[in-house]
DNA sequence: GCAGTTAGGTTCAGTTTCTGAACTTAGCGT
DNA sequence: ACGCTAAGTTCAGAAACTGAACCTAACTGC
């Protein structure tokens, strides 16, 4: 176990890349880490991951320098991005953008824009509203008009991002 | 068969977009489409993918709109990248330029350039050359530092790859 | 027009991986 | 000491992957 998954293919970039967030969960994974989340009982509640697939997962991320993992208060250890994985954003979003362009009829259901002042991104991270060029930390989740209200019994994550949020905020259980 | 997978996290644009291109060698074959692979043995050759996973994954390509299965001569038949699926290049650009930036110490071993004038191009696809906002269509993928020569039992991609080319121009086996 | 070749699959047995539920373990508050 | 909680581990059944062998519909050469 903790072996990354090997595509022989002649090492390029793309496999490279893959063999470390290729598999499937990761990049759900890492994802939920830029809405803040830490812990493991969150990402459990929030992706309904099973929770031996989440800890091998979480295992690898650490491992390849994606995640740190750090010790809390008794067992509570968190999770918290690298540069190595806040260096992914670039990524997700595309991958994000690419399924609101084609499977959100109604709009998204988040956006990401610039937490300071609500401007809207484009693809190279330039902030339309005031031109600075955006790393991760400055952009807030926002609900789009895809949104749905959270019910009651919803999990911390879910009731968290109702509201805007900035990434990489950690979100407490 | 033919399913797809199903995160049933509250879909997100992530998991819609990982449900199409999530799986396993889904990337691969995708990206093997823009480089220009056509046709089924030729990704077989060059990924050393199992036949039946590639014959279902194209399936499922095909199925989503990503590519198009168009009769050829005989049983030649061919897929080329929807406008869908030529949609999915800048995540796919920004993946490459992850394992680019962690795990190629001595350069990458394919460079994405403006095909018309080598310039390089920005995160955002703009030409630093000539300033041009790119498509697909208008990069050419080009050996970078760590590229090797291929071996004289290569297959027709790697061949073709071993000098510069045209995204989407046709390889042909 | 028939035999051989080629391309694009399908089938199958063995292996790995995933899943969900139950169980374990370590620290914390009281 | 007692139970609670958070973070895993274990396990059996289901699904997916793998590699090799097989199949079949066009073409090709004769």
């Amino acid at each position: 176990m903790a072996t990354v998954r090997d595509y022989s293919v002649e090492h390029c970039s793309l496999a490279r890349t893959l063999e470390i967030v290729g598999e499937r969960w990761t990049l759900l994974i890492v994802r939920d880490a830029f809405y803040g989340v830490q812990r493991f009982a969150d990402f459990v509640a929030h992706l309904r991951i099973p929770r031996a697939i989440l800890s091998e997962r979480l295992s690898l991320l650490v491992e390849s320098g994606v995640l740190a993992k750090e010790p809390g208060p008794g067992r509570r250890e968190h999770y918290t991005l690298t540069d190595k994985g806040i260096a992914l954003w670039p990524a997700l979003r595309t991958l994000i953008a690419w399924g609101d362009q084609f499977y959100a009829p109604n709009g998204p259901r988040r956006y990401f824009l610039h937490a300071d002042d609500n401007g809207e991104v484009d693809q190279a991270g330039t902030c339309l509203e005031c031109g600075k060029l955006l790393s991760a930390r400055d952009y807030a989740a926002v609900p789009g008009p895809a949104a749905r209200p959270p019910g009651p019994d919803a999990d911390v994550v879910t009731r968290t991002l109702a509201r805007p949020h900035r990434l990489l905020d950690p979100i407490t259980g």
